[in-house]
DNA sequence: AAATTATTTGCGTGATTATGCGGGAACGCA
DNA sequence: TGCGTTCCCGCATAATCACGCAAATAATTT
């Protein structure tokens, strides 16, 4: 058998199956595992299928966010990138949504070995990219304006957990109302997740520093950290500081 | 024997079997080897074949399938067209994952009124998009390679609904072997979701249909509907009907 | 018809390519 | 952590290819 045809029959497995097993491959084809290895290597160099280890997946399988145009991306990235030093090997992290936290989990080391459990669904999405870490989602009923389960389910099993770090994006911080957010469900759901944590850290661009909404998420004295684009000795910062959270 | 007529016995060759082998040709023609080479190298600058390391090619010979951004998007989108008459207001329907279903997720009509359940976070991204469908995820730990929630948790709620539908992405379907697929973790899955449901859907392309994987998900019986872009009366399509299934 | 020229063919040699194998590194899973 | 699998690297082997050359054949000219 010519080289092209077999290359042809890998193509054509992977279009139908989506993915193949080089084992799988050697013994269809009667050849070494070392000229299947070639032949997805090849084939993945030309752009024709991604190459895993023990096989190859379809180039058009995975599906991605494609990364639109992000209020902020710049402050956003600062954030994130200090927020990323706080996350260490071993630890369970519970992560909530919005942009902030798309790009710190772009943003994660590939070796970093950590487990998320998150409840919003291109959180959940972005996570699943990376190459080691676990995702737990917490699913139930999805809420559409946020993306993200909500419910008595979720915030139960949120209960059944005990996190190392919480990191949350926050819309709205303020010295007297705390942290606050718009929608009853999305509210259980965050109050459910700091409490499960050992760490609650807020993240927030400065825009949203000493703004309120209607309904309250949790008092400041329950945030631990911090963590805007400001220098932590930013005079914007000062009454947090005072208030005994730690600001990064 | 003179050039031309080699040449035509070549080309005759390549039409019947799509290929050539350059060592088989010299047997044949009862000539050197550097003579079939040349003569190939000439027939290939001619565009009549082409020529590959130790023989040549059928130009037709379509390995140049140029990596679609979906493979078979056309015959995918009358899939899902055909499905979603399946579909009625108020039901309950458990969805698997795949191109095809995100296909038919994104050809929902925008006034149909029914719950999906699912456990693949694309799917469940795309649902979300639309206006009055109700989203449950059934979450847990998240399997990378497939983007979706698997497990024991995942399964035991499934237990726990009582669908009307189970449209079931299908990667192998065969007469003898039923609906097989490639992993452990995703076979659990995808039993549970078929248990749950009144009637089951599968959802493949013709090309699927006699292939087989490693492990089997369900028997052939165990399958009420098969939906592929064939019409209904193909002769490829006959097998599955005369073992009761619908066909659609 | 003979001579000349052009084309084709086969062969030798060395380069290139394809493939399999062994051993050690890296990976993934429990 | 340890174990089994997969991967990567270099090497050996064999097949295939490319090039030049000379003999053979065909085509053209004289």
């Amino acid at each position: 058998m010519l080289k092209k045809e077999r290359q042809a029959y890998i193509i054509q497995q992977i279009n139908i199956h989506n993915k193949v097993l080089s084992s799988d491959l050697c013994v269809q084809l009667a050849i070494s595992e070392d000229t299947v290895r070639r032949d997805l290597q090849e084939l993945a160099e030309d752009g024709k299928l991604i190459k895993v280890h023990g096989g190859a997946l379809a180039k058009s399988f995975h599906f991605t966010i494609e990364s639109k145009q992000v209020y902020s991306l710049p402050e956003k990235k600062i954030i994130a990138h200090k927020a990323i030093d706080l996350i260490k090997d071993g630890m369970l992290v519970v992560i909530s949504g919005g942009t902030t936290m798309r790009e710190l989990v772009n943003m994660l080391p590939p070796d970093l070995n950590a487990t998320f459990v998150t409840t919003n669904v291109p959180i959940a999405l972005e996570l699943l990219e990376h190459p080691n870490a676990e995702v737990i989602f917490l699913g139930n009923k999805l809420l559409k304006s946020a993306q993200m389960a909500v419910g008595a389910e979720v915030v139960q099993r949120l209960g059944q957990i005990k996190a190392d770090l919480c990191l949350l994006g926050t819309n709205s911080i303020d010295l007297n109302f705390g942290i606050t957010d718009l929608e009853w469900e999305i509210i259980e759901v965050k109050k459910a997740m700091i409490a499960c944590a050992q760490k609650t850290v807020s993240l927030a661009i400065s825009e949203k520093l000493n703004s309120t909404q209607r309904l309250q998420v949790c008092p400041l004295d329950q945030v631990d950290i911090l963590i805007t684009e400001l220098a932590p000795s930013d005079e914007r910062l000062i009454p947090y500081s005072n208030r005994g959270l730690s600001i990064l």
